[in-house]
DNA sequence: ACCCTGATGACAGCGGCTGACATCAGTGCT
DNA sequence: AGCACTGATGTCAGCCGCTGTCATCAGGGT
């Protein structure tokens, strides 16, 4: 057996979660994360950047799910397709996952901190985005647009999938936003 | 006379800004800021509820002013319209302001927490906008949508305003960053 | 003269985060 | 066996962002 209970890096993760749910973000010293994973202060700081990115680590998946889809989808289709067929492919990651979604972003919409991060990441999203369709061959400013319309409409689509009950698909969400954007950019 | 100097808030932005200039962000500390503009660091977060904000406080005006936009339109409009009118019409308040405005742009991309800070003022813009679609009578999704593509594209179009060069008008890129929405979501 | 208000200063303290160094089980080499 | 080396963790000191609290004091109104 290892010197050391395994799994560091998922204790304090799972403490994290944990005190943030039963008494809120701020109210939550790393200390005390620490401390219910068996573990020190200077250790959470060894396996995450900051308090907060521990909300955040799984985001790196996501992203290069998204990047997979745009670079797997035909040359033929258009930017706005490849970026909706992208975006819609994500409902997967997050089968099961409802009930533990609705959670962490509940803790997140509580918290301007948290909010802050997560728009970056999504922006990161957008950027990953964009960066894949140039890869394509589609230029600048259209790569750009269409990825900034595709993370407009995953944010819309995520949150009324969280705020619905049960578990409905994600991706039915997405294409239904993105018929919405059409029509409205549409100018209807 | 005052019994102190007067615009204690107007030196502590301007002493901000040169030190995040002149040294960077992250090596200036609040101290350092409070002492420039003859004051003291508790000063500071009387004015300024946290070290990023200095760089973000004119932002209050740029909502005001898409508000306003937005209400003034005509009844008749579609709503991707009434956005696109908004958001063009936020150039006259950065005229004879390139430069400043770039330089300001530099410091908020040489720094992660400062990126966080300004897409979040960027979605506060976009809920704004949304809500005054919403009093217009739009409905949802469709007045967060046209609210987050005309803040898509204003992030596009201010940044080739920004990295261009003498001060063509940001209007302009706006209106052919919408035009190119529109092209992008239709397909094309 | 009197008090009141509002901006500022002074000070102590918490908590996020970092750098530097120590510790020690396992690993592989001789 | 002996030994150096690695890598995850602990320990400690310290900076800095930020806050609560109380004191100070000019100007304005009564």
């Amino acid at each position: 057996m290892g010197r050391w209970e395994p799994n560091a890096r998922g204790r304090l993760a799972q403490a994290a979660i944990e005190l943030y749910v039963e008494r809120g973000y701020e109210q939550t010293t790393v200390a005390e994360i620490a401390k219910r994973a068996g573990l020190t202060e200077r250790t959470f700081f060894r396996h995450f950047a900051d308090k907060r990115e521990v909300l955040f680590s799984g985001s790196g998946s996501l992203r290069d799910h998204l990047v997979n889809a745009v670079d797997a989808a035909p040359d033929s289709a258009a930017p706005i397709d490849v970026i909706a067929g992208a975006v819609a492919s994500v409902g997967v990651l997050f089968h099961e996952r409802h009930e533990s979604a609705r959670q962490r972003q509940a803790v997140i919409a509580a918290n301007a901190e948290l909010r802050e991060r997560e728009l970056i990441k999504l922006a990161s999203l957008s950027a990953a985005l964009a960066d894949a369709l140039r890869r394509r061959g589609v230029p600048d400013p259209a790569a750009s647009l269409a990825a900034e319309a595709g993370i407009a409409v995953f944010k819309i689509a995520f949150e009324r999938w969280i705020s619905g009950t049960g578990e409905p698909d994600l991706s039915r969400f997405v294409r239904e936003a993105f018929d919405e954007l059409k029509a409205v950019t549409a100018g209807r």
